[in-house]
DNA sequence: CGGCATCCGTGACGATACTG
DNA sequence: CAGTATCGTCACGGATGCCG
């Protein structure tokens, strides 16, 4: 909890008391990414100042959200990682999201962009593709996500061995995500292209359909 | 969005932008019970400052998440409401409060406590009973919610005309909102108490108010 | 060079007092 | 009832320095 608790026997505030502070949980969106170094989150947080970058990281070791870990060498670095229990927020970074996309109608020339940004409030659309990695490509980045479970849930950049890969731009992949445009709608349409790179391997317990 | 915006082109950011003020997600839970005064607010959020909490208020009003509304006297005032907008972040809370929960283990003799703080993960659960307003009685005190879709979602206090009463401790009430007990389970083994109050709706005027 | 710690100016916060 | 005024404190953001 921050240093300031709101001292409410109330679920919410008790999350707020822990992921309220400014630049929690935008750390916390970066960190679902996997491991990151201290230089990495800088980077991919501008506008947050290098004390307090080190007091939140240190502020969510000590909640448990995120642990430090030293890589062997060599490439010898110190890398932060979400818990499980950071990882469960991703529910709140979705809700936050679904929230917050209609004010993506506005985008100011001030605005900083990280393809990945887009990653979550996309991924539960891609679950009908059945594909595991999906590699998205948009003119300002490319990024990937995992359909499949696994971690990390997404990255920035390309994929290592995707399954399939989406090409279309930011505003259709904002309507995808906000619930307003279907991907099967956006493929039929030329909206979006789908090329599928890897063998389908149908998810466990489904039989034919 | 607040003073210092983050200046992302991300959704969970331009969120954040909007509601991650320190205050603003606990004034809009208590919105969500409904039209509020605005020392009303002031009570049943203890510590918050009488300058930030005007503050808040007009932010609010700013993003278009609430509304400042004159009621006619007699009994004048003026009341704050949530917008459609508003409403729309009961996603977020939940998604907050089911991440919260458990942190509730640990009650603290500082913490404040009103009883309908815990309406918010709890409504969902009550969907099975098949009643439109159910009154739920803690030790702590008394709370109603709805479960048919109406506005508003939650309140404190006695309902006017309950359709079913819910008697528990809050370790339960706790427990069937963590999801780990079923409210079925939880009135089988005595856990709960459930009353039917209302399985045929009398005509308006006929109940005591 | 990565990973912070320190210093500093500005602004947000919380408590109290006070006013229309 | 519904805020505004004032004030001390603390948090934030930017720059810089240090240390492995």
């Amino acid at each position: 909890m921050p240093r300031r608790s709101y001292d409410q026997y109330c679920a919410a505030a008790r999350a707020l008391d822990a992921v309220g502070d400014r630049w929690t949980l935008l750390i916390v969106r970066e960190l679902l990414a996997g491991p990151r170094r201290y230089t990495d989150l800088h980077a991919d947080l501008p506008g947050v100042s290098t004390d307090v970058l080190a007091s939140r990281l240190k502020d969510m070791e000590r909640e448990e959200l995120a642990t430090r870990r030293r890589l062997p060498p060599p490439g010898a670095a110190t890398v932060y990682e979400l818990t499980a229990r950071g990882r469960e927020l991703l529910p709140v970074l979705t809700a936050l999201a679904d929230w917050g996309t209609p004010a993506l109608t506005e985008r100011r020339p001030t605005d900083a962009l990280r393809a990945h940004w887009f990653a979550v409030p996309l991924v539960r659309h891609l679950d009908g593709l059945g594909a595991g990695v999906v590699e998205v490509h948009l003119d300002e980045g490319v990024f990937h996500v995992r359909t499949d479970g696994g971690e990390p849930l997404y990255g920035d950049g390309p994929a290592d061995r995707p399954d399939a890969r989406l090409t279309l731009d930011a505003d259709t992949c904002i309507a995808i995500s906000g619930g307003g445009l279907s991907l099967t709608d956006a493929v039929r349409d030329g909206r979006v292209r789908l090329d599928m790179l890897q063998p389908v391997r149908p998810p466990l317990g489904t039989g034919p359909e």
